[in-house]
Formats: structure tokens, C-alpha cells, sequence
DNA sequence: ACAAAATTTTAGATTAGTCTAAAATTATTT
DNA sequence: AAATAATTTTAGACTAATCTAAAATTTTGT
């Protein structure tokens, strides 16, 4: 059985090395962790030792075959306790992240299991992430930041790259949530912003820093 | 915030305390804790320097009102998380207790609240515990043993004095579960072993070691 | 290539919770 | 009212996870 601390390190290095491809480095787990250097050294040894991580002197760690099955697991438990909480329970999607932190750690496979039954076997958390199914298969489908739209693409607000609450709170305000379709009307060449078109609404104007943080599906008229 | 371990002892302190009246001793907390004396003595001394209880050294501790109110805090938390699991996820009644004991230490009080209300309130948990109100109020009804009945009394089953899964396993088997009618025909000198009938149903034996352990509200017929 | 900077590791301390063994106190017996 | 037994506390040690400060190693810049 493994601890919390030791849970959230694998989780931590899984996210590192999704991004990353090479080995994840001590200095970047720390940051994420919120946690200093030495003590990142500390662990990594012992989950090293517990086979879940290669972890080789200077030159960072990379997860085992066991250490992402158990990544893979801790996202899925954290993504289906953020559905649960969101679609059962009507927290909005700004509030679910961190009980989530806390429920992802409860020990039962059969738990998880009927969750994911009694939910309805979801495919996408409330920020639009996809949630890891039983066998450890991730369905992942291909999305662009808004940023990157051309004058005139469609797409479907699908995912966020920002998870902060504070973030959340202002695409809620905005109407930008999860769903909504939108279209990409014109482009400031002063700072990047962009005029967009939400299906049925008055068009709005959305900033740079929230068109890189917001993920459409592209869609074909 | 208390830790996972403080607020094991209160939960176990308030439920010596329940039964005994008196203060609680180090020996029996131990016990319960499945701990040594030593340990316990050490805690205690902590959770008295955070006014959660008052300890007098060799006269045991008595919780304070904040340690009352927390402890019973807990107790609704276990319940609630219970019901969840048995009456949403189909967990049967003694499935839920080891579940439960994790799920009782998430942080979020607008978590428990919302779960009260999506299991609409329930006032027993499935082992027929009354579940503390939000307020902390509890609704206790007057409960007799089998064994304590007469012959030719009327009961429906409405709690269990032993928790343990293999006692509620049995009690499960024998349809001796929450809600079932059931009138004592007649008991047996020898080992007061109970003959019961379960309306609609043939009689059956009860021993003495089940009836002393299944408790029924009297119904007058 | 080599000095300076950045990163990483080690050494030694700290805190929470636990333990064993011994000492202190309280309760029970004679 | 002693003596004995039971209970409780203290003292000192251990593990997990963390920290700071110093040492080691790698990377970067000239
Ligand atoms: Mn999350
Ligand atoms: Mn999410
Ligand atoms: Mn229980
Ligand atoms: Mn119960």
C-alpha cells in the first residue's frame, strides 16, 4: 500500500513526463510538488527502490511500467470523483478539483469501479479531460487552442489548459464553458484578441491569454 | 486541520464515552485503536493541549464540547458515506464500513452537505445508525435485543450491536436483515436458542449468540 | 577549455506518530 | 496497611517526510 505523499509524487511525474518526453527532472517535480529540491531526491529514491521509477544520479527519473499503470490510476480515480461531484452533486467546475486531491486517494478498486458504473462510464471529466477507463486505455482526441484558429474555423469549447478556479470562474462568466460552439469572427493585430461568436449569442470579445488557455474541437461546416 | 490519526482517537474516545459514562482510560483506547498504552498517552496529552479533550494524568480523559462536536462530525461523515455507498453504489451492508473509515476524513463541509441532501436526508445508516443532523443533533429510538424479548412479542429489525462483516453476513443469510418483521415463538431452556418467525416466511432458529446481537423496535399488535 | 552558474545530492535536524522497557502511580488482595 | 497486581507514564529509539546548508556534479557562457 502506498502512501499519499508517494501517490502524488507518481501523479506528479506522470504530468511532468506527459509534457516533457525526456527524463523529469529533480528542480521541476519540487516546483510542481511544492516541495524542495532535497526532499524530491529523498523520495525518488525510495520509489526507485519500490520499482515504480528508474531513478539514475543527476540525471532525473522516468516511470516504470508499474509507475504509470499507478499514474494512470490515480488520474482516473481523480477524474471520476470530479465527475461525481460535478454531475451528482452539482458542484461547478471550478469547485472539484481539490476534494478531488483528497477523494483520489481512497484505497478500493471496487469503489472506483461502481462509480464509474453508477456515472454512466464517462468519457470526459468536468474541464473536459478524458478519463482513463478500468483497463488503463486513455481515448485521447485532437484539440487547438482558440489562439490557433483561423478567421472563420467552427470548433467546440472542449478542454482548458489553465485549470485554475479563477480561470474556470471567468470562462463561466464569459459563457465560454464546455460544449458551447463557437465561431472565430476576427483578430485584433494590436494585442491578439479575438472576436468570437457563441452559437445563438451576441459576439464577445476574448482576450489572448484566454484564447491560449481554451481548447476547441475543430468542426467542419 | 486535524490529521487522519486525531481524529481516529476522538471518534474512538466519544464512542468509549458513550457506553461508559465515566472517563475514558488509556487501556481501552489503546485497544480500540488497536495501539499501545504508551501512544495513547502521548495523544491524549496533544489533542488535550488543542482543548479537544480534558486529560488528568492516571484518571483518564473526557472530550471537551469542540471534541464532542467533531467527534460527532466524524460519526455523520462515516454514516452519510455508508448510505452512499449502499444505497447509490449497491455496496451490500457489509461492504461499507472499510470504505467508509477513509471516506470519513475528506475536508469539506459543503462536500457532506450536498451528499446529505442528494441521499435525501437519511436518518439511518446501513446498519440501522441514526446519522447525526447537520446541527449535530442526533434522534436516538428506544431499541431492545432479541434476546430480551418475551414470547409472542412483535419487533422489526432496526440495528445490530456487533458491526463485524461475518456477523452480517450471517444475519444476511438467515434474512435477518433492516426492516424485516419478526414475532419470538419460543425459546429454549438449554441454550436459549429462539425460535422466530420472519412474516411470510417459515421460522427459524436464532441462537442466543445472534439474538443478543440484533436489536428490533417493539411493535404492539 | 575553464570559470561561473545552475542543478542536484548529501549531511544533519525536525516533527508526527509509533514502539519497548523501565519507572511511577493507582487499585486490589490479603 | 502492606504487598501484589494492574494501569499509566516517562525515557529513549525508530520511520516517514520534510527542511536548511554545504558539497558535488552538470550545464552554460566566454
Ligand atoms: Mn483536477
Ligand atoms: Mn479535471
Ligand atoms: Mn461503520
Ligand atoms: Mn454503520
Amino acid at each position: 500500500m502506498y502512501s499519499f505523499t508517494e501517490e502524488n509524487y507518481i501523479k506528479a511525474i506522470f504530468k511532468l513526463q506527459e509534457k516533457s518526453n525526456n527524463a523529469v527532472n529533480t528542480n521541476s517535480i519540487a516546483e510542481l510538488m511544492e516541495t524542495k529540491p532535497a526532499s524530491v531526491t529523498d523520495m525518488v529514491k525510495k520509489l526507485s527502490e519500490k520499482k515504480l521509477l528508474i531513478y539514475e544520479k543527476y540525471k532525473g527519473v522516468e516511470l516504470t511500467e508499474s509507475g504509470r499503470i499507478m499514474a494512470i490510476e490515480m488520474v482516473r480515480k481523480h477524474r471520476l470523483w470530479e465527475t461525481f461531484l460535478h454531475n451528482k452533486l452539482n458542484f461547478s467546475w471550478d469547485e472539484v478539483h481539490d476534494i478531488a486531491e483528497q477523494l483520489e486517494h481512497i484505497k478500493s478498486s471496487k469503489l472506483i469501479d461502481s462509480l464509474d458504473e453508477y456515472l454512466g462510464f464517462p468519457q470526459h471529466d468536468p474541464h473536459g479531460d478524458p478519463i482513463p477507463a478500468k483497463n488503463g486505455s486513455i481515448k485521447r482526441i485532437e484539440l487547438f487552442k482558440i489562439s490557433e484558429f483561423s478567421i472563420g474555423d467552427f470548433g467546440i469549447i472542449s478542454g482548458v489548459v489553465n485549470h485554475t478556479s479563477l480561470f474556470l470562474q471567468h470562462l463561466e462568466k464569459n459563457q465560454l464553458v464546455l460544449g458551447n460552439e463557437i465561431e472565430v469572427v476576427s483578430r485584433s493585430e494590436f494585442d491578439l484578441s479575438l472576436r468570437v461568436k457563441i452559437e445563438g449569442k451576441a459576439p464577445i470579445m476574448v482576450s489572448n491569454e484566454v484564447a491560449r488557455n481554451v481548447l476547441l474541437k475543430k468542426i467542419v461546416k
